[in-house]
DNA sequence: CATGAATGAGCGTTCATTCAT
DNA sequence: GATGAATGAACGCTCATTCAT
């Protein structure tokens, strides 16, 4: 799986399975001893990396801290995630408006970032935005996470100053 | 283009070029006479439809209004644009990810939409964001507004209601 | 359709569309802008073959003459046809068992086939096997018609006498 | 190989040894310690059941009997054995025409069958088709004991009747 | 001898692109 | 310029066979 995210980012999603095999240093027909088809390899590759990156996004929760501090937690480390694993985010990025990607798969990617979207609840439930759609507070903190991560990678000098301005955007828009 | 637009939805990018010749009534032959590649067509209708979304975002301009209601004018045509024409949002939107898409076009892409993010400039200029990249608020506009359009093509009851609380998010995030 | 069966006969049912366009002299893909699959292909190839056998069989038929004189006259030209064109009649055997022949296609064969069964009909209708179901006598035709076939391929100076004996015991069992 | 008849049955001879050997309750890899090749399978099996069926034919031979009614219970015990066992029939008969049976199991078979086309032999020796090659003779044999089988499964309440009418026709044919 | 993961040649099919008419 | 048949490289996937354990 990580040869495939691998080939997608320099290959797109048309990275040939051959490819990608041979990057995993395995013949062409191994691959599909594994996965039964490349969809079923985009599907397993989706919900590692989100969870993966959901993962990433929860290391060393301050269970504790208020929950300004919390989110800015999460976020830092979404963006330190992404920062750190271009190819894994990139890959990610794609898959997700992939037509191969199932229904089962996409809930199943929500269900890894239900402990985040818990505290995205609570983040915005005093707020102007109580009453959305928690999807559409989700398409925001994703949308504007992934621009600013843009910039961090564009301007790593100012990284920090990127993260932190990207996060003052989002705690505005919702809070 | 219209027909590559329309096949595009349907399709998705791997839309056969026989099939949009089809669906445009000429030859799967004559369609390469008006464009030298498949990548060459996407390129131009990426910038067609970026600058009709763009114009129609113009459109009604109340020049001499207030900054804000400015804003808001554009966003809510950019609204009305997408949800009139959900086919050329969907082809859009998936050319946006597109490697077919060269930096060229991107940039004339953005070329299409200076006007209105010269609006966008001015409303950020006292704010919170004065000092971020030009790039990164036009990034929250875009993934913002998207986000506001999705949920207004689902619950088209409330869809007025859905167009003002994203734009108040919008607003909120960057002043 | 005629590189089809020599190819057929070569190398069986599994020969490659590729070696089938190349004896054809097209290339392989443009095999498919006439056949939409393999499949296709062969049932069309069926279809064609067994026309070919019945009319074939039906040539010169002498409408005045008595039941058996007719009978006979379609078995020889059966037996000649095989004789002369082995392919045909080795790409036709293997088709007939082959799963990819359609229930439609095997329908319209046996409608090609239909004057000739008429011709069967009348044949058995006052004899020992009138109340057989007439896929029966079909079924021994076909058989005792291909193992002749068989004998006078292998042994060519005996061609007519195998011809008759074959015919003269399929008429003792109908009759 | 019992395992490999019914797999033939539900898939074809392009059954493959992996589901076989799955059948047999041996790895895919085991298969090939017993069978050089699957060709090899094949044959071997494609003369276990043409040996199968001809001891069932001769099953409870009536040494003294006339020769009619000695050919009769041939064909009786080949009908039920056919009827009882269609797996190893059908298996038989894909065998029968693939081209994976050597020459040499062809022979081998032709040889199992030896004692049926002895009685066989006796039964035309007077008759009209005392000169025909004996292959031929046992190939209408075949094909129309095949026919009746056929129509003995299709039918069972007149399985009787279909059994009798069949050899009928063949006794006709070959007395 | 048993296992089953690994192999890689081979196949059916697609489709962007060409070009003779 | 328009046509659409022809092209052939490329791809996803299968499966008989091998071989290290």
């Amino acid at each position: 799986m990580a040869a495939a995210a691998r080939m997608i980012v320099t290959h797109g999603l048309r990275a040939p399975t051959a490819l990608i095999a041979q990057e995993a240093g395995v013949s062409n027909g191994s691959l599909f001893t594994y996965f039964e088809t490349k969809a079923d390899l985009f599907n397993q590759l989706y919900l590692e990396l989100k969870t993966d990156m959901a993962s990433a996004g929860l290391e060393g929760f301050p269970a504790s801290g208020r929950l300004r501090e919390q989110m800015l937690h999460i976020w830092s480390n979404l963006a330190r995630w992404a920062v750190a694993s271009p190819a894994k985010r990139r890959a990610l990025s794609l898959l997700s408006v992939s037509d191969d990607i199932t229904k089962a798969s996409s809930a199943a990617g929500q269900e890894a970032m239900a402990p985040i979207a818990e505290v995205l609840e609570r983040s915005r439930a005093k707020g102007p935005m109580r009453d959305a759609p928690m999807e559409f507070v989700v398409a925001i903190l994703t949308s504007v996470v992934g621009a600013t991560i843009d910039f961090m990678v564009q301007d790593p000098t100012n990284a920090d100053k990127h993260c932190r301005n990207g996060f003052d955007a989002f705690w505005r828009a919702i809070t």
